[in-house]
RNA sequence: CGCGGGGUGGAGCAGUCUGGUAGCUCGUCGGGCUCAUAACCCGAAGGUCCUAGGUUCAAAUCCUAGCCCCGCAA
């Protein structure tokens, strides 16, 4: 039985989390995610889905990184790391086995937004990779790389819940595994970054191209002004070179199908 | 007390500022046209205008309180 710490903070990392929660190789010592953020209607303050998931199976939870010296009090063996949402110190990427999933296809789309980055670039591939952490942010060796197809209308949704549930496995595959034996190094020359996503991402250009538009869609949400509204594209589906919408919502609205949009608001013109 | 939008026939909206006949697009039902249709034409049914008070000759519209839904932001 391994002992690990786990650092994770969003949903994307709640599949891994459960994963080796339930495996009996497998103990978790601690888990260490983002402090509770303002957030929602309200801003009220709410904990990260791994703060609730791991509380509720009776893991302690730590929300700043731990010292080497508490990492070996818990006596920890290995760590997990799965979309943390911070660099980890060299005190313990030297000290302990790191192991990172990162949903992309690495040495490509290393950063922040690998799987909205490739949506948005039309990629039709991508990749849950398992590597080493280094210093530098997702440069360290790979361990373990599945690839995965994009489908022409997939989501982010779609595609983040996929890379989830088979990075849990190949993260659990991983941490079985001698890493040591795994290990190559990262073709540097490869290495492309993706940056984090902002409002300003999912803006709709005037004249934009259908298939730019699609991605935007399905990567990040299209937002665009209609009849001095924001309206936000949900949902499109790209075909043989036409474009159809299929769900929108008006600012201050909930979802609605397009077909409904129209009665009320009329053509959404690109 | 983070900022903001909204609740009107079955669906999506306009009307509210400036009180005075319940409107638009779609759906449903009936009829017509057509070889035919998701197309077109004619007609019909269907509404406690979120709730409770208040103001007024008169409230979807103004005032007060409450319930519910949602966007931004992070």
């Amino acid at each position: 039985m391994t002992r690990l710490a786990f650092f994770g903070s969003p949903d994307f990392a709640l599949p891994s989390l459960q994963k080796i929660l339930a495996d009996e190789r497998f103990a978790i010592a601690l888990a260490v995610t983002q402090p509770d953020r303002p957030s929602g209607r309200g801003m009220r303050l709410k904990p990260t889905p791994i703060k609730q998931t791991a509380l509720a199976a009776g893991v302690p939870v730590l929300e700043n990184i731990p010292s080497a010296a508490e990492l070996k009090k818990a006596r920890v063996e290995k760590i997990a790391v799965v979309a943390y949402g911070r660099l980890i110190p060299a005190e313990i990427t030297r000290g302990w086995e790191c192991v990172n999933l990162h949903p992309s296809l690495l040495p490509k789309y290393r950063g922040a937004s690998p799987l909205q980055s490739a949506l948005l670039n039309g990629e039709t591939k991508t990749a849950i990779t398992t590597l080493l952490i280094n210093e530098k942010m997702d440069a360290g060796d790979i361990l373990l790389q599945e690839e995965i197809d994009i489908g022409e209308n997939m989501r982010l949704a779609e595609l983040q819940a996929v890379c989830a549930a088979r990075g849990a496995a190949l993260l659990r595959d991983t941490l079985l595994a001698d890493a040591q034996k795994l290990r190559r190094p990262q073709d540097e020359a490869g290495a492309t970054y993706c940056r984090k996503i902002t409002g300003a991402d999912s803006l709709i250009r005037p004249g934009e191209d259908k298939l730019a538009v699609h991605n935007r869609v399905r990567a990040l949400g299209g937002r665009l002004t209609h009849r001095g509204k924001q309206v936000k594209i949900l949902e499109t589906k790209y075909q043989a070179g036409r474009l159809e919408i299929i769900t929108v919502q008006p600012e201050g609205r909930a979802p609605l199908s397009y077909a409904d949009f129209k009665n009320g608001y009329g053509e959404i013109i690109l």
